[in-house]
DNA sequence: CATGAATGAGCTTTCATTCAT
DNA sequence: GATGAATGAAAGCTCATTCAT
């Protein structure tokens, strides 16, 4: 009963989340993610009132994910250098499992409020907990090289999610290269007898 | 005659630059474009075949503009700092003009073979070009660092889009961050006994 | 269930016939079906996926309906004036029975590759049901005899559709005017001395 | 002037004639129809002022020539044989030589009145035509034996259209068919110990 | 006369949502 | 709870026709 409930809830998350992942919030049809799920439409509205209801709480699942993911690798502390490898680490592998299906998840819809606000939420949480780990490490404007490592880190994922053949040595020269980055600077060509 | 032509054509072309810009590809009607414009919905489609064609020539026309203004800027030489403040102030202050429309232009519609295919050679285009300066200035992995160095700028640039009250010296502000970011890397707190 | 659908099946067939049979093709509106049919524009599209669908739906089962007599009527053996009369009678009673809906029948989508392909099938069949028929009667040259026959008998189809007051009488004497034709030739006036 | 005047009448009509003939009223665009003719949509309501007016002047012209070619070919009396003969081989050979551009003029507006009456008025001469043909050679009911020769020569005309190769020997092979088949009946096979 | 840019009514079709079963 | 037939508002697009140049 309850777990044939929550059994039906987490399909339709799971269904939905590959079919708006794969072809973006406007060009998916509640059919398709019924037909997919194997279910009848008017069972989607039994769990969500809405496209858009389902739409977010599908996005508020992967966040939360992503969020606790995040917070049980870098809970412990360590050094600037640590803790940049297991942000960057964390942040690409988890897109990197679910890459096939993230292809179009910049699709979202822009009249929904609710959707809105959580996205915000996200963002400025993971900014937060970004910044207060590199605070933590002892950086100066913490929110500002949280985001541009964010930043850098989300360029990154497109190359994950666009690259043909992307493997995951790309993934770890891209880890290194970016905490390398956010280390030192750019990394310049030796110059005859300069440094 | 050709004048009346071509003012129609630049009044479409602004026009569902603003719509478009302002509710996203797939919230704009085209019967909005043509209100917003002041003319009827078919004259559209004596400049444009379809929604998409529309989307893709103001896409287009964004795209080269910044293409062009950027090209401009950074064609002098000069030390990687310059150049990386050329990037940054460029990019920037592009979007800070236009701050008003661009909300939603990352709802683009992802059927569209020609679009996607533009898209994909405006980023490799805007990448090369900021890689080749990089180049020139001795960074090894130009490639990489471009995709960095504009990540941080796209993060910055949506602070831009969904800042209230963003104004010009937040902008300078980034500017004069990202670039000492990629001189330097992170800057730490200056700690007793050590540097 | 069961029957409802096919209820409703029977009701879109029906109206549909009815409202392409009089006004035919392109200008009958989808809308004016469901509103005929009292049925909602999108119930329409649970049936058919276009509104070409339904056009060839509804004249293939006309044309099934059509054979299906015929060759119930002629299936037992007889003279050729009897089968002659057969075919003629069951030609034309059928289009008298339809001919309120059947005035414009003739106008008929022309893009539309398998409803050209259905048509040419049908006259097909029917030409070479009626060849069979004649060639079992000793008939020479069975396919052009059938065509001619079938030529006379669309004629009078019009006379049946088009002309004001068309009575069973008008019927009977047309029939018996196709098989005396076929039988014997024109009828000439007896001319003094001759014969 | 004039003749300059007339130059492009009988081009728009030609031009006209060939694409209503080729694609049928409904899905010829007045804009075809003047790119053909090389001139501007605008000029054609200059000399029409619907397209159901052009639709019928092409019809009408179209008609005009058939029947006065008709009216020249059997104004000399003949036999009954001979004067079957004239107007099938007019019909056949008519619609023969413009056979490239008659494929779909079966498809007419059925919502303009005048064009309606105008085909009714022409169905109506001609078939009067061969019926006072027939009765000055002694047939009896002209009018159902007319009617009852033109649905042959209709079905033999579709014969032209719709036979891949179909070749002058077909044409001349239906002609004398028809004229048999009015003058003496089906044609049957000899039987033994009959006749 | 000739043009063709502009019009806008009106079409087919889609699809999120509802609700009787 | 589950179903899926039914809904109908709303969208993109067409194209005959007009009229300023």
């Amino acid at each position: 009963m309850s777990s044939a409930h929550g059994d039906k809830l987490y399909l339709i998350l799971d269904t939905a989340f590959k079919v708006f992942g794969t072809k973006g919030f406007y060009e998916t049809r509640m059919s398709e993610i019924a037909d997919e799920a194997g279910i009848a439409k008017g069972t989607l509205y039994h769990y969500f009132s809405s496209k858009e209801e389902l739409f977010t709480a599908v996005t508020k699942r992967d966040h939360d994910n992503f969020l606790a993911r995040l917070e049980h690798t870098a809970s412990q502390p360590g050094s600037l250098e640590e803790q940049l490898t297991r942000i960057a680490s964390t942040h690409l592998h988890y897109y990197y499992q679910v890459r096939q299906y993230t292809r179009l998840f910049f699709h979202v819809p822009n009249n929904d409020h609710k959707l809105m606000l959580h996205m915000r939420q996200f963002l400025k949480q993971y900014n937060e907990l970004v910044a207060s780990l590199l605070q933590a490490c002892g950086v100066l404007q913490p929110q500002l090289h949280a985001r541009s490592f964010l930043g850098v880190l989300e360029v990154f994922k497109m190359d994950i999610l666009m690259t043909e053949g992307f493997g995951e040595e790309d993934l770890q020269q891209r880890i290194d290269f970016a905490v390398q980055l956010f280390r030192h600077g750019c990394t310049l060509q030796p110059q005859a007898g300069m440094e």
